[in-house]
DNA sequence: AAGCCCATGTAACTGGTTACATGATTCT
DNA sequence: AGAATCATGTAACCAGTTACATGGGCTT
């Protein structure tokens, strides 16, 4: 039920349509937490609206439709926040390749890692900029500013991705790769 | 199809039963990469076969099977490895947690954080152990410990958890509670 | 008026979970 | 004999994907 409660946490800063919800998931969301696509997330929305978790409180253009809580959404969300969980299961597909790596070729592992350190570091430039951006406009308020906090640690992992793959290039290194003991060059 | 390619990535280093196999997701794959349980690992493995990606190379005590890759099996999982993918999506429920804090009132946020310290302090001792044995059991070869590979992705991962949570801890603190203007004590 | 983005939805399918079910072997 | 572990499976259900489908509104 994560998507639920995904849906419940964005909506406990305000209304929002629904395509604006899909908008969050695809900036965000979708990268580091939880992945959802538009057409899982209207049907869960009038599913939960049937729940009496969430209420349209505006219908505007277009045909979209703002979603509110209700007290009872408010409440299932906080409860989920709060109830401890142990070790929740992990589906990451490139993650999944890293583990596989041992089941090439040492030859063919370099590119591999090499395209890893490649995409990590895009995304860190990314999210150089996103938390830049953030900073400039955060003024010394009341309360921290929240999407920083993702911000970081989106780009923590970045730099745990490239950081890893930079060091196992290494450890290949201290291997004999297949052509090592006869050198054309 | 992800299933399919990490049972096919276990396989290349040589025949397991189903049994095997579901351990390995149990130890290792689970946590950090990709979840799976028998009741899925089981059927998955009838299709495969079914597909002629894998054949039953041996029947054991208890009813055990022993599964092997076929020619087309380890095609398809080296096709798999060696096809770039772009961004795959993500779900990891703990870290939608981490994103969806500051639905939370700041004074709710510390004891989550602490949590979060606190059991990735335990995977870290546990990682280290892991690590420890390893190393030992290691003898300077021709092929690089891949297991080690596997537990350095998921050791740095709990110190990012750990080290992002103290972080977030740290922002916090720059912030005004709720009852910081009247203290208690 | 053409093209783009906004905005929502459905249908058929595949992936994955939970609970149920069974029996063999080993250890104490 | 009883408990734990090995070992595999099925059935009903829920979660999520892919492809299809539609139309309103805004900009040039």
């Amino acid at each position: 039920m994560s998507l639920r409660h995904a849906l419940l946490g964005l909506l406990m800063e305000g209304p929002h349509t629904g395509y604006d919800l899909r908008g969050r998931f695809e900036q965000s969301l979708s990268r580091y937490a939880w992945h959802a696509s538009h057409s899982h997330i209207y049907p869960e929305l009038r599913k939960m609206t049937e729940d009496g978790l969430i209420e349209i409180v505006d219908e505007g253009a277009r045909g979209s439709k703002t979603y509110g809580l209700t007290e009872h959404g408010a409440r299932e969300f906080r409860d989920w926040m709060l109830t401890p969980i142990k070790d929740s299961p992990v589906r990451s597909e490139q993650t999944l390749r890293l583990f596989m790596l041992s089941a090439l070729e040492v030859d063919e592992m370099r590119p591999l890692l090499d395209d890893v350190v490649t995409q990590a570091e895009a995304g860190i430039a990314e999210l150089d900029a996103a938390i830049e951006h953030i900073d400039a406009a955060t003024t010394s308020g009341d309360k921290p500013p929240f999407a920083r906090f993702a911000a970081e640690f989106g780009l923590r992992y970045r730099q745990l991705q490239r950081d890893w793959a930079l060091w196992a290039a290494g450890e290949l290194d201290r291997y004999p790769t297949s052509d090592s003991d006869n050198p054309s060059a």
